[in-house]
DNA sequence: ATAATATTTTTACGCGCGTAAATTTTTTAT
DNA sequence: ATAAAAAATTTACGCGCGTAAAAATATTAT
């Protein structure tokens, strides 16, 4: 009779023959009951599978074992992608995460704020909106619930900031490019939603200067998340002009890049590092999808592994610290420059 | 002084001087207290902003605000286009959206019903793996919350399922394939991960029997849920080996569409429905980025935003009807063929 | 002003679990 | 076998909130 109708502890213990205290012992920690006793829980646990409430233990642990997870925006195969590696972290840890999107917007933002704090999370990994966060509400968040933040930093907020170094990615394609052709245009939106973007045409300035090479910008209109659309228009509005001082493009990130090559292959523009090619373009980021572009994406890649990795390792060592770190500690991955077939 | 260390309600009823039923039956419809009582409530609610814990209030409540939201990998741009429009909508009726991705595995598929039972979701909206899910236990947990199934179907099971028609899809691609020019050949995985794909190589199979045509396959190998990458590697297996049979391609996908274009970009095959291209490419999902490959894809489109909408507005039904509908109710939507540059 | 109705308050219990303290039982060391 | 240590049990309270029932108060209708 595999019955699972077990609706609580009480239930469970009168049919295991154990007290109430050691089964939720048990549950905490396995090792921490005799074995026969554990062993008598676990051969009643396969006979009726009963699974402890884990909100209601959240509410009464000290520490719990959730953990939150909010990235800007989840339709953007980037986040996807980091979150996805997160998450495996978590789990790894037996740690349970909760996976929340801003969907790009400042009150959604604040709003799973709000409720992860309810949540009592051990800890939040939190990849800000950026620029359109209320920094305020993040600050007052992170003094109670043990935070760090990853891919985009607000100063002194969260008690770490994992990323990737901004300036590591852009020197390397800035001077990849420079090298091996003519000098990079920097293609980016005006007003960029992603919270990296300045920090990318400022390394992007900062490099052509120390390059000693005039530098170019191409800024493009539009606003909002999709990014792909807003390239693939501003290219074809700056193709169809005529109105690119230089012959190589450098994305502010693979997806505006997706965009752009979109628009290169509808109006014939022959882009590549091949002798007949008319356009060169890299960009940041390999975002899943830029070894599937055509051609394939140059691009200065994430350690997505790395940066994974570090968040949550270091969000477990501030957790077993009590939530606070002595300072707070800003660690940025190198870019790794992928060669591909467009620059 | 803008405090907020106003920890529980009993804290917050002190400072407003109303009684916790009161401040209760407010939080959950402020409308259902006297006008006058819900200004002081709000004005309190200015200066010290206080709000419930809604893991405490799950707890209790018979029906809980939480919609569980699961799909089988979310680093796949279809699933999180669609969970986005699902968030959206569950978030228009008031209620709070909890995102979980399976990310292509079993067991933390039914770990995530596990823990989604704690959270006494009023409803759940579940796309599951499909094949790879275990059946038995998703069974169980559609008897314990009310769960409507979307995307894959699983006979029987949950109290009603929203999809896309593959038929629809299918017959609509192969139709337009077939009649503006050569036979189309089916490109699949021979052993797929996502849920539909059996549907559609027999909806194609079918198809082409109603047009008295011989059917083609084309099945490459590969597991997991890297589409894009299997397709690509399957295709430049197929492509130089000169193994195709037409040369016009129907995928299964527009993921595995990505990668086969990638290959031929690379193999420098024209691809386009023009007089000079060697080869017509055409899919189906109307993924994110289809309108972005080179050339652009012909697809069948879902309507996402019919699917999302269906799906949430029929959980609410659901909900409202206490947890069981009639009869269980399958609704398909058809597709959309989006007539772009690869055939 | 009075009665009828609508709201709020008081009181009390429950949800499913954690956990502290004191006590009892079991295991291990001598 | 006895003492010491470890583990389990009993008892009792707490977490933050919902909610039912009865009593008190406020509002509206007449």
């Amino acid at each position: 009779m595999d019955v699972d109708d077990i609706k609580n502890m009480d239930e469970f213990v009168s049919i295991v023959g154990i007290s109430r205290p050691t089964i939720s012992k048990y549950f905490n920690d396995a090792d921490s009951v005799r074995p026969t006793t554990r062993l008598k829980i676990e051969e009643a646990l396969k006979k009726y599978k009963y699974r402890p409430n884990i909100y209601a233990i959240n509410q009464n642990r000290k520490l719990t074992k959730n953990i939150g997870i909010i990235v800007p925006y989840l339709a953007d195969p980037f986040f996807a992608e980091i979150a996805r590696f997160l998450e495996r972290r978590v789990l790894d840890y037996g740690f349970m995460p909760s996976l929340f999107s801003a969907h790009g917007d400042t009150e959604i933002e604040k709003t799973i704020l709000d409720t992860l704090r309810s949540l009592r999370p051990a800890g939040v990994l939190l990849a800000p909106l950026g620029r359109a966060s209320d920094k305020r509400h993040i600050e007052e968040f992170c003094r109670d619930v043990p935070t760090i933040l990853f891919d985009s930093n607000i100063e002194g907020i969260g008690e770490a900031f994992i990323g990737s170094d901004n300036f590591s990615f852009v020197s390397q394609t800035v001077e990849y490019l420079s090298r091996t052709g003519s000098t990079p245009t920097f293609f980016e939106m005006s007003d960029p939603a992603n919270p990296n973007a300045n920090k990318r045409r400022n390394a992007y300035l900062a490099m052509m200067k120390q390059l000693e090479l005039e530098p170019h910008m191409v800024q493009i209109e539009g606003s909002g998340w999709e990014f792909e659309e807003i390239g693939r228009a501003g290219a074809l509005k700056i193709l169809k002009q005529d109105a690119l001082p230089t012959d190589t493009i450098l994305c502010s990130n693979d997806r505006l890049a997706i965009g752009l090559l979109s628009a290169c292959y509808e109006l014939g523009i022959r882009v590549g590092r091949e002798k007949d090619s008319e356009l060169r373009v890299a960009s940041h980021d390999d975002h899943p999808y830029s070894k599937f572009t055509c051609p394939s994406l140059t691009t200065a890649a994430h350690d997505y592994e790395a940066v994974a990795s570090q968040s949550v390792n270091t969000l477990f060592k501030l957790i077993e610290e009590g939530g606070r770190l002595n300072n707070r500690e800003e660690k940025l991955f190198a870019a790794r420059l992928i060669m591909r077939d467009s620059a």
